[in-house]
DNA sequence: GTGAAAGCGCTAACAT
DNA sequence: ATGTTAGCGCTTTCAC
């Protein structure tokens, strides 16, 4: 049952009749090589189903391609939605992408970029604390080998794709205000996370818009819990908004639960959205109102922007804006009666795209 | 800001002014060495910033700590917590876990293991297909490198971990037939998953206990669309379960879905469980009676096993039954009043343990 | 167009 | 207890 001793170069060589460097040559298709030796390389190749070690192949040219992914929590769906994706964009190249937890902590992401460097990565790509530009970039030593998603770094001296949260909130919350509401509730994230405070930016800007509103902010974790406590906090202290934004869908979700669990019915006595567009998020039994981030779109976009940066000599900022998309469901629209079919929610409003200039010097602009 | 060329052996040895092998022995902590020298050689070492090249190390060893998790869904929420356990688990000894979505394709399954052999990983945990051990094995070329998790293999020859898929099953429609139920639909999985199959064995023994049952059984794939269909299926063809068992949650989720738009309720006209355990079917908003993996548990254990194996010489078979548990939510339970706590559904019947003798001569025996 | 030989950074005999 | 040395499987000058 052992595996038969897997056949080298040498070997290949010898098959062949030819020396190892003509062999190496063919194996990368390398520059001449004569079309009779080429045969018969090639068919001792097959013949002794010969592959190149991957290993001794790094050891020599200092690559892997290893990638890292960290994301935040691989149980909130957005997460594996978007790893898929890179997984995806990375594998038609023959890359590898090995996926980490960090519960939002920088200590996880620094034991995580310890080990998978020891590991040898190529590269990362980070898509969870956020501000920890420090902590990441004296991990890997070398901006060029990381490039952060989904959450905006605090510093603009390195790369980053992520989505256009700021006009994704304005959008949302001008929806609500338009179909009525005034007073909103906001689950704000922790400090850290740069993408809910854009978000949290564009609602307080939307609120601002018009008169005679009132904001409810709390600031929580990305969590379930998050949103039931929200909804508790506001419910249990006399305030009572008539529609809640969540920073994502998770928390969304919570607070629909915390909203059931007190007797209120959705949208009826509480409108209310979420972020990410999460698959659970278009269910006809959650039917959650939602902004949409387009993780298919983002993953393939940082993928493409890392192996760019790793190929190149010289590093190349890349620092895109995506945009997101509005996509009204039952939890704030009204009950949508039940036969409504399986394309309800899709009636979706397009936030125009918004690309920052980018120019290589990397200057800390403020976003916005 | 190119990284530092990273210290090599040579260098600390130097340092040091010993020979190469000695700081290789203080590195791996190995036998006796001079307590002086090791404590020259650990200071070289922390003052040149020296980290061993895990792909020189790899070379030599043939050992790269890489372990590949194969699963069927990423986006089906019970593999991200089986992967987060597995994850931490080898994490634990050094080991990194790549995971991969095969979308329950063996030819997908074929893909990731070329490649995963490519990049020179240790073993595997197969988390997918089942029934698939031919095209691992002749990948894998070994049987010691691979442990099969969630779905059994359909050979005894091979290493597993994996629920008590047929009693869970039993234990949850005795349940429903103890609660008056006696038209019952199953949603079935394909041929392939070995775990489907043995709760399908579960719910047909349990239905033949008792008298003036009527049993509806269909096949489908593992989508939220395979629960829509099979509901579509029965109420479009006069057959109408009062209760129904989906293979999974995802897809009873999916069953859910059609029910409610066609204004069935649930559990008062419908009833509904699945299988695994997922966090959302926890949730208040959907509260769905499931029976739980235990993805945890299997996790770790699957990782210790395929270590086990990975490290000793000899190859030792492993065979594991875990037992499931039954969670009663108000999806079977009735309207289970909005106030009822967020414990609701821990009211928990645990199952059995159940542990199958594990001879190493792995005979065939059938499952059950 | 093809080959010889020197490493890549480490481990593991085999000396001493 | 420590040093010497031969590889691990490949790429890559540098010759021819």
């Amino acid at each position: 049952m052992r595996s038969p001793q897997r056949a080298t170069i040498v070997d290949v060589a010898q098959a062949a009749g030819v020396s190892v460097s003509t062999v190496s040559r063919v194996i990368r298709e390398h520059a001449d090589v004569g079309s009779e030796t080429r045969a018969k390389v090639r068919a001792a190749i097959a013949q002794l189903g010969y592959r190149p070690s991957p290993i001794a192949r790094a050891l020599v040219s200092g690559q892997t391609r290893l990638l890292g992914l960290l994301v935040a929590d691989l149980t909130n769906p957005f997460y594996p939605q978007l790893a898929k994706s890179i997984e995806d964009e990375a594998g038609k190249v023959g890359y590898t992408v090995v996926i980490c937890n960090t519960s939002d902590k920088v200590s996880e992401v620094r034991r995580h970029l310890t080990r998978l460097l020891a590991q040898g990565l190529d590269g990362v790509i980070h898509a969870s604390v956020g501000k920890d530009e420090t902590t990441v970039l004296s991990a890997l030593g070398d901006r060029s080998r990381v490039i952060f998603t989904n959450r905006p770094p605090s510093s603009q001296s390195v790369s980053y794709v992520v989505s256009d949260n700021f006009s994704g909130a304005l959008a949302l919350t001008r929806h609500l205000l338009a179909r009525g509401h005034r007073q909103i509730g906001f689950i704000g994230g922790p400090p850290y996370a740069n993408n809910a405070n854009e978000r949290l930016r564009g609602f307080e800007v939307a609120m601002r818009e018009m008169d005679e509103t009132q904001a409810f902010v709390v600031h929580k974790e990305f969590g379930r819990e998050s949103g039931s406590s929200a909804v508790s906090d506001w419910l249990d202290h006399g305030s009572s908004p008539s529609a809640i934004i969540a920073n994502n869908d998770t928390v969304a979700l919570g607070a629909m639960e915390e909203l059931t669990r007190r007797g209120l019915r959705i949208p009826e006595d509480v409108a209310i959205a979420g972020f990410d567009g999460t698959d659970f998020s278009a269910s006809p039994v959650i039917g959650l109102t939602t902004v949409d981030q387009h993780s298919d779109e983002m993953g393939r976009l940082a993928v493409r922007a890392l192996l760019k940066q790793l190929g190149s000599g010289t590093f190349v900022l890349t620092r895109q804006l995506l945009p997101m998309e509005l996509l009204l469901r039952r939890s704030t629209e009204g009950s949508g009666r039940s036969g409504m079919g399986s394309d309800a929610g899709r009636a979706a409003t397009d936030i125009g795209p918004r690309t920052v200039p980018v120019d290589q010097s990397g200057t800390d602009i403020p976003f916005g």
